[in-house]
DNA sequence: CGGAATCCAATTTGATACTG
DNA sequence: CAGTATCAAATTGGATTCCG
């Protein structure tokens, strides 16, 4: 058997490739990625299901999305005005790991609420 | 051509698979996940790629992802103590899906930096 | 309709000192 | 060594009002 390892102290440097990618942790972003996957949306359509979000958050979200170009925006030049946001190539691209990430918490989410009930006991 | 659906206003309730699993989104979590890879680690060996990582967030991080039954905590009664952290299996599965997403990390991030580059002109 | 502006609450993260 | 306790800072999320 080798020996493990020491953990080197750069191993979470810069471009180590290791870090999420930048936006999926928050708290709307996913939902949004999902929002989009069938086609584009309008503002006040993306607030259906987002139930509860007020417009600051939604706009500040959906500014970070665009700023990593996972999602783009088209203004319409009506009355009353028109705002559609789509899913760029980039931000499809990223639904497939999610999509792991999502089949994944299904397969196990019984598994982990088991185990904080458990948890919860030994208290 | 089928119109685009509405979206539904439940689309985000409870079980709908569509969360991202509990604690990936944090600042650390994601990162502890890759330092337990290789075999057990002990608190201080943690702290070393963590740079800056305080005692008590460390310790709080550690705890939830203990809850959540992806790391298991054993403390052996020597002296001076020792405490070693490892994976179970759940948190060792994981890491498949997390692998996923840092694939597509680095992919696709000197296309993200770029479009980041043009978003800070266009201001 | 699609926000911007302002203010505020909640949550997260961190610095520091101390202890069995 | 492996934390806990306390306090402070920063970040994030939200409520509300207003506007072209």
């Amino acid at each position: 058997m080798s020996r493990i390892e020491p953990l080197s102290a750069d191993m979470f440097d810069a471009d180590c490739g290791h870090r999420m990618p930048f936006r999926v942790g928050d708290k709307w972003s996913a939902m949004l990625l999902r929002c989009l996957e069938a086609g584009p949306r309008r503002f006040t359509e993306l607030k259906v299901p987002l139930h509860r979000v007020s417009p600051k958050v939604l706009t500040e979200t959906l500014r970070a999305m665009e700023r990593d170009g996972w999602v783009s925006r088209t203004a319409y030049d009506e009355n009353p005005p028109r705002v559609e946001y789509a899913l760029t190539a980039l931000g499809r691209a990223l639904l497939d790991p999610m999509d792991h990430l999502c089949a994944w918490t299904r397969a196990h989410r019984a598994e982990i609420l088991g185990v904080r009930e458990e948890y919860a006991q030994g208290e």
